[in-house]
DNA sequence: GCCGACGGTGAGCGAGCGCTTAGTGCGGCC
DNA sequence: GGCCGCACTAAGCGCTCGCTCACCGTCGGC
């Protein structure tokens, strides 16, 4: 609930922006790929392999193999952000948009895992100009949450000493769940979001 | 102050138990090298270089690359789990240990990061024989903090949901360190690891 | 019914990879 | 002082990589 759209335990890919059809499914092998064994051990002959395509085909659609890491990873920070965007902005008092905040920015990374792991993960692998445009976004990203946390201070509804820090520390628990959630443990996305709210609202010093 | 011994900002290198000499320079060599640029896009040449020596002068210590990978990862997951063990042995209330524990696991994350990130992000290089051995030590890293964590709860000390899953999250905070962390960045690791002692008594309802 | 445009293929190039092997220089022991 | 053992090197093998290029089938416009 909150973001809408999809919510699901399953991987749905929303690449519907990637056109044409055969630009996009190797765009959703890339990600798998890069997901499963990371970008520097993927070969361009797997991407295409999933893709049910040739070798040279990925070339029609991509100048480099790098070229497909950045797209990727352009939309999925678009994403991401707007997850944080559209949570910040709601009505509410802070406690509940961090809450919202955290639950649904959690729940794109359990969910949409394979995703959220080539975004997070693979960003040293693109070029000083590719890096730079990411790194811009996550400052945007670093900024809805901080935003978040300075309202509730503001408000007294939040105790916390070190604004900066903490915006850090919830922002990397959040991310990180990318790294260990499977679909096959025990938990849904939906419950480690409830779980992370709450931790998150315990280390702002909310209620 | 705690687990003694090293708790330098730099990064000074503990490999002494790795001989002969040639041998050690070869590892932390590997080690840098990994943690710059990853496990797949590393190249042996690279490794024997920074070490300075010839690419077949690393056969003569080790039987493969992934030889290399597998000691440091054993290595460093000795060492963490000492780490954790040190503190969760101590004598006092679970809310000291568990701060103990955390500020000097925190500590190692962002005191020797390059380290750090190869043994918690190069994980799925290895092997299956190899892979399954590391996370051995992984569940006994878990359980240590969860040990401590049920100790508090218990005692009263600590006010926990989801004991397991508080676990999950309070170990993925302090490893998720070794991603951001930098050493030209505002924090010293002493910082770090008092801030988020503090973060990880709040989410246990500690005080 | 022919034709050009275009998405796609098969084959392969040059480069760089992990790793091997034949040989070299040097320190220690009789 | 001669010789053995061994840490190390120069050269290179076989392979796979990212990427290219000459060619091909299909499909809409006239």
């Amino acid at each position: 609930m909150s973001t809408a759209e999809e919510t699901t335990g399953g991987e749905v890919e929303p690449w519907e922006e990637v056109t044409p059809d055969a630009a996009r499914r190797l765009l959703v092998a890339a990600v798998e790929a890069f997901a499963e064994r990371g970008y520097h051990a993927t070969t361009t002959r797997d991407i295409a392999g999933r893709a049910g395509m040739s070798p040279a085909a990925l070339y029609i659609h991509y100048k480099t193999k790098e070229e497909l890491l950045h797209r990727i990873s352009r939309i999925g920070h678009d994403k991401a952000l707007d997850i944080l965007r559209t949570a910040a902005r709601r009505e509410g008092s802070a406690t509940r948009r961090l809450a919202d905040a955290v639950s649904s920015f959690v729940r794109w990374h359990a969910g949409r895992r394979t995703t959220a792991r080539v975004v997070q993960y693979e960003l040293d692998a693109l070029g000083p100009d590719a890096r730079a445009e990411i790194l811009a976004l996550r400052r945007q990203v670093d900024a809805e949450v901080r935003g978040i946390i300075e309202d509730g201070v503001a408000a007294g509804e939040f105790d916390v000493l070190d604004v900066h820090g903490t915006t850090l520390a919830v922002l990397s628990l959040c991310i990180d769940v990318a790294r260990w959630f499977s679909v096959d443990g025990p938990r849904t996305p939906e419950e480690v979001g409830a779980l992370y709210a709450d931790l998150v609202l315990r280390m702002v010093g909310a209620e």
